[in-house]
RNA sequence: GGCCCGUUGGUCAAGUGGUUAAGACACGGCCCUUUCACGGCUGUAACAUGGGUUCGAUUCCCGUACGGGUCACCA
């Protein structure tokens, strides 16, 4: 295996949607190949035949690809270790479990799955008593020549113990008396996880098992497996999980009921795929003394080290992904921003407003470009306000002020010839020298006159510009009449 | 419940046998300012706990507590 180049897989079930904790392990898995310019696997794990999606498996060919983790062998693509659907691969494992029983590593089992219920009833978690394991081969032959349905399960040591060390969490030792004789092959002549996985793993070539830590006390199970066939271990890293805050305060595996939690729904409501991966790289990953938080693919890929994973779990933070996705719109090329922003924006604009000058204004602004329609709401329509809002204790705005500094910019900038900001700006300029005010107190008044509100994105000649002349100056004389 | 793993501010986290224990998000304050945002400055806030080992432990060891994971013909 030293000969072989750092191989590495992601090995999702389809369930039709990429889960952000899933799409985490799809990164480290990626970086740690590519880290090493060795080879990452796309590989599909669609046994459970009960539970298939349809589509599920373009959901996850389309993160990839919008994500940038683009893999070596896989569906599609193809590979020298193909097929990479497990499905087409089901009379493979067959073979290998038939093997396994040859060499009396494992067994078939008859039991019913009413009689494992009821052994999981009456037990106190002893789990399958072994019934079968010790059926004699006349038993076993007259029971397939029957025709009885079967399933193969893996033979485990009784005693002793089993050991293997993860390069993140270290040395885990199992007794193998808590090891199961977990079932290899199913019924329907499916594989189950536990023993697919690894037939696979081992034929393509792959070095290191990247996957979650709810793997970790399994492990052993598989190294067993490993084993008996006499195959090389692989390097295990299991990565630390993902958690979720829930209401109560305590946390738990990160899932659905936390918000959303799949990549394409995060995608679908305004977060940028680039932003997303930059955060969840951090989230349980970080390099020595790093200060640096900003990283592209492939600066992560440069600095990747698997000594860089934590061990303890890493509660998911929306607000930091927030801050995140807010700084990477604002890195965005103007014509990329205004592409994006597109589909968020539903309303039809009016014919007046400038929208190339809105996007400007509305860039800096946004930490999600979801945030877009509820920014922009007063421009399409004058808020209803009260006069009340004129006030303003700090650029020392009375009513009175208001009505006076209106009175005088209506027939001013009437006069404007050019609607542009610094024509703007320098005509209200004028203004709060004749008051003898602070021009912050005259802006404040033309702000709130033409956006109808006190928080608004851009500056009272900003908006103006949007608006357009003639809409501007409406609004100018509605403020003027509230005032009168 | 058995087994396994973890524990540095609210969150992400760096780091160390002797440090004023970084930084980021969030939160508070101030400045700048044409509101907001941006930017700049600044503040509050942490080594779970008990016992060892040691001249000295947040750091090493053991226990405790707390949190999490896992015990399927799911992956």
């Amino acid at each position: 295996m030293s000969n072989t180049p750092v191989t590495t897989r992601f090995a999702p079930s389809p369930t039709g949607y990429m889960h952000i904790g899933n799409l985490r392990t799809a990164l480290y898995a990626y970086l740690i190949a590519k880290h090493d310019h060795g080879n990452f696997i796309l590989r599909i794990e669609d046994t459970d035949r009960e539970r298939l999606v349809e589509g599920a498996t373009d959901v996850i060919l389309s993160t990839l690809k919008v994500t940038g983790l683009s893999y070596d062998e896989g569906p599609i693509v193809g590979g020298d270790h193909g097929p990479y659907i497990q499905s087409e691969r089901k009379e493979l494992y067959k073979v290998y479990a038939d093997e396994l029983v040859k060499m009396g590593k494992a067994y078939y089992c008859f039991c019913t799955k009413e009689r494992l219920e009821q052994l999981h009833e009456d037990s106190t978690g002893g789990g399958y008593d072994r019934h079968c394991r010790d059926l004699s081969k006349e038993e076993v032959e007259a029971k397939l020549a029957e025709g009885v349905p079967y399933v193969i399960r893996q033979k485990m040591p009784l005693e002793g113990e089993t050991s293997y060390v993860d390069a993140v969490f270290g040395e885990i030792k199992t007794d193998n008396a808590e090891l199961q004789d977990q079932i290899l092959l199913k019924a329907d002549g499916y594989p189950t996880y536990n023993f697919a996985h690894v037939v696979d793993d081992h034929l393509m070539q792959v070095t290191h098992v990247v996957r979650g830590s709810e793997y970790l006390t399994s492990t052993p199970k598989y190294a067993l497996l490993y084993d008996a066939f006499g195959w090389e271990r692989p390097i295990y890293v299991h990565l630390p999980l993902l958690m979720g805050k829930n209401a109560d305060g305590t946390t738990s595996k990160l899932s659905k009921r936390h918000g959303s939690v799949s990549f394409q729904d995060l995608v679908a409501s305004g977060y940028l795929p680039e932003a997303i991966l930059n955060y969840i790289a951090l989230l349980g990953w970080c390099p020595s003394g790093a200060v640096n938080e900003f990283y592209t693919l492939d600066e992560l890929i440069d600095t990747f080290t698997i000594d860089g994973i934590s061990k303890s779990p890493s509660v998911f933070d929306f607000d930091k992904l927030l801050w995140f996705n807010g700084e990477y719109i604002k890195k965005l090329d103007f014509d990329r921003f205004c592409e994006l922003v597109a589909p968020h924006l539903k309303s039809d604009l009016p014919e007046n407003i400038n929208r190339e000058k809105m996007l400007r204004l509305l860039q800096p602004r946004l930490s999600c470009l979801s945030e877009a329609e509820e920014k922009i709401g007063f421009l399409l329509a004058l808020p209803e306000y009260e006069t009340e809002l004129f006030l303003n204790k700090k650029n020392k705005v009375t009513l009175e002020l208001a009505a006076d500094v209106i009175a005088r910019a209506i027939p001013v900038l009437e006069e404007c010839a050019s609607f542009d900001n610094d024509t703007l700006y320098n005509t209200l300029l004028k203004i709060s020298e004749d008051i003898g005010c602070k021009s912050g107190a005259v802006m404040w008044c033309i702000r709130i006159a033409v956006a109808g509100m006190a928080v608004t994105p851009g500056g009272a000649t900003e908006i103006m510009e949007v608006l357009g002349k003639e809409e501007s100056m409406r609004r100018l004389n509605v403020a003027a009449q509230k005032l009168s």
